[in-house]
DNA sequence: AACTCGGGGAC
DNA sequence: GTCCCAGAGTT
């Protein structure tokens, strides 16, 4: 408990506050907060992770009406599972929503282990702060969240030094947000520590003039809001290179392989990827004799976290093609499948739909 | 402790 | 262009 920098506010003052604030200014309408149940909880935080909440809510709908509850979800695909995943990212948190979908259906009679950190933290894709979002939300039992717009809020308030990822770091802001959570009214602390940081104590531009905790802020007090939370230490992206086969049959349908279940785009269809020219010209002799490369289309490029990849779109024609072989497929990009699709493909075959006989002229 | 895993919003 | 977001899993 050393650990712990000193508390700005006791904690039943520092939920007066936090309470009397979210009864105005807090969010009441989001669209995981009608029926609220574990499943529509659990699904949201999943959908939440690592991804702003304007970008969520068109997905979450769209889940929601196609799998409405548990069961749906892990009797579905897990292909149609990721087609509803595609464009946000993170696959590997569809994956394993589907695998705990399966697992609670086998193992917890079809039900959330609401009563348990333990057995929900269990579940692939459901971490500590995640499993406590999920028991606070929809059981309102007491569970401790540190998410990052609790970190931010919590790190400003306290002025606490370095950066958030480190574990010292983190260990700090879970005493914190340890000592400020109250026993009662937790659905609603709990959606307003997330709300304080979402729309008041945002990154770039705090509005402290509103924030509730203005008189006792340290960072606030010493004008250095935006020195917290101090950020990642950066390092240079490195950047790969890859050639994207575009390979059309006659009808202007286009070979997409599986990736592999896991690892970059896992379990998502792609074209076929080639380091190299050589590499992309023995394959066509294997898989598909008499194709016709056409000259390539311009390099584009799609940036992750942690490198940078330049697409070089190579465009073939074969005629006569019909068995493809294992885990790949033709497909019409005039009528699309239920399938995920990599970002950068999905752009791809969108842009030759309209025109399947014409070089487009790129994403 | 460091690395992997996405896409887009905000600036 | 940069930064980072309702983090978790793997090494």
């Amino acid at each position: 408990m050393r650990e712990m920098p000193e508390p700005v506010l006791e904690a039943a003052e520092f939920q007066r506050r936090l309470l009397d604030w979210f009864n105005r200014h807090g969010r009441h309408d989001l669209p995981w907060q009608c029926q609220r149940t574990p499943y529509r909880v659990w699904v949201s935080e999943i959908m939440l992770q690592q991804t702003q909440v304007a970008t969520v809510i068109p997905y979450f709908e769209r889940f929601m009406d196609r799998f409405p509850t548990l069961a749906e979800l892990a009797e579905a695909s897990q292909d149609e599972v990721l087609h509803l995943w595609t464009g946000l990212g993170y696959y590997a948190r569809g994956r394993n929503l589907h695998k705990a979908a399966q697992r609670l259906m086998a193992e917890h009679g079809g039900e959330l282990p609401v009563a348990s950190l333990e057995a929900l933290a269990g579940l692939p894709g459901i971490g500590c702060s995640t499993a406590g979002a999920i028991i606070a939300q929809s059981t309102g039992q007491r569970a401790v969240i540190l998410d990052g717009n609790v970190k931010r809020s919590l790190s400003r308030l306290h002025a606490v030094e370095g950066w958030p990822g480190r574990p010292a770091v983190e260990r700090r802001l879970w005493a914190l947000a340890e000592h400020y959570t109250p026993e009662e009214r937790v659905v609603d602390y709990t959606q307003a520590m997330m709300d304080l940081g979402a729309t008041l104590c945002r990154r770039g531009t705090p509005e402290c003039s509103r924030c509730p905790f203005v008189d006792v802020c340290v960072a606030h007090a010493r004008g250095e809001q935006r020195r917290f939370p101090e950020p990642k230490p950066k390092k240079a992206l490195p950047t790969r290179t890859t050639l994207m086969l575009v390979l059309q049959d006659s009808g202007g349908r286009v070979l997409l392989e599986q990736r592999p279940a896991s690892g970059l785009w896992g379990g998502l269809w792609g074209l076929p990827q080639f380091d190299d020219l050589v590499a992309l010209r023995d394959w066509l002799d294997v898989h598909a004799p008499g194709a016709a490369l056409q000259p390539n289309w311009p390099a584009f490029s799609h940036t992750f976290s942690h490198f940078k990849l330049e697409i070089t779109p190579q465009p073939a024609r074969v005629v006569g093609l019909d068995s493809v072989g294992e885990a790949r497929c033709w497909y019409d990009p005039g009528n699309p499948g239920r399938i995920g699709l990599a970002a950068p493909v999905k752009s791809l075959l969108a842009s030759l739909a309209p025109f399947a006989l014409a070089a487009p002229e790129g994403p």
